[in-house]
DNA sequence: AGGTTTGTCAATCACATGATTAATTGACTG
DNA sequence: CAGTCAATTAATCATGTGATTGACAAACCT
């Protein structure tokens, strides 16, 4: 018999973690896809693969779930913008974030419908020290005189952000618009490229080198 | 005692069109506040003042009520941009229905993120009949070589509705970079023209009668 | 090995929800 | 005024939902 001695963590019958883990994922599918409100707990234990109670086992419940999963995603957000690129890259990418954790986005797009106000907005923090980065860019860009003085750059930041989340937040549109399917590869791709294009009509190209 | 022969619609005791509005308009702020999956039958009949029966009654039910006040939503929309409106102002128009009718604007932020495709939706019809318009005058300015050959116009129509609807669908990005109430009147108002901004610094401008 | 803790599951609960049923009330007809 | 139909209500139902309970089994400790 190889009773094995000491398994390794993920080959382990037992793993907290990896369970952990796995309703993480399982309700960022199921949040993502549904909303709060019309996520099922069942559903989200079952994509897991494991018992429902474990939902309130680890996590306290339903609520409980949504606070830490959202948490999380807006950590992981923070990674998004490395702060030495060209603002219409930035935003290309961020465009594009719909094709690589289309759940992410999703979830974000949610929790703005969701939101009530500052007070009980759990993510608040996270979000602003996430955000603070791309406006700073804006009013560097205005005080170098290439972006017009009635512009207001936390605005047009909001603007330019709801831009780049249309492929999620606006697919009916699209579709009755293009034709074509919003949530395609090819199409996101499209959009993102676009997004960037209406970011160099606004003059947000990284000037060359400084002439004076 | 006043028995009076023929009570004008309003006064009477029993007024089906009028019941049948006043459901519809309760389930307008219901589900605009929660979307679908969120809202409470029995809400929006307390809201309404009526049985919580004469949903079905009336309607067949939530979704059969949710489709009715949808459609009529779509259709109302259709009146939102008069054809010779330039472009910025209609932009900025469409911003502030943010302010007229937010349950409106919410209900179709909803519906996009509800969206599963092409089938199963109800309004698609009216949709691409309101969208249209937009789309044509962008392709008219980009004949016209006001706009780069590069630049998609259905995708910049679609950029540009998202942009318009995010003191609806990014309060807390909003509130976050500015500490502003992203519904407060003042501050859709101020959105509002920034949108208009927006379309004027890509070049959207009413162009002076024409000088060749 | 024996006992304790921790991770997992099956079964079930209390409750909210959307829907239905049947009774009641007001308006219109002849 | 009786009779009929439409509008409205109250009471109840079936079900889906999130949560709880208690059993139990794997890992850990000595």
């Amino acid at each position: 018999m190889p009773a094995r001695r000491s398994p390794e963590p993920h080959e382990r019958q037992r793993d907290p973690e990896r369970t952990r883990q796995r309703i993480l994922e399982a309700a960022a599918a199921e949040f993502g896809e549904h909303g709060y409100a019309g996520a099922r707990t069942r559903a989200i234990a079952e994509r897991a693969g494991v018992n429902q109670q474990l939902v309130s086992y680890y996590f306290g419940g339903k609520e409980g779930l949504y606070r830490a999963m959202s948490q999380q995603w807006e950590q992981r957000r923070e990674g998004l913008a490395p702060p030495g690129t060209p603002l219409p890259d930035q935003l290309r990418n961020f465009a594009l974030e719909a094709l690589r954790s289309p759940a992410g986005v999703r979830m974000f797009a949610w929790s703005g419908l969701q939101w009530t106000g500052p007070d009980d907005d759990p993510d608040r923090a996270e979000r602003s020290r996430m955000l603070g980065g791309g406006v700073d860019q804006l009013r560097e860009l205005q005080a170098a005189g290439r972006l017009p003085a009635e512009v207001d750059p936390a605005c047009l930041q909001v603007m330019l952000m709801a831009a780049c989340m249309a492929t999620t937040t606006l697919p009916h549109v699209i579709e009755g618009l293009t034709g074509a399917d919003p949530r395609s590869p090819a199409f996101v791709a499209h959009f993102a490229d676009q997004v960037a294009v209406l970011a160099r009509l606004i003059g947000l190209d990284p000037q060359e080198p400084q002439t004076s």
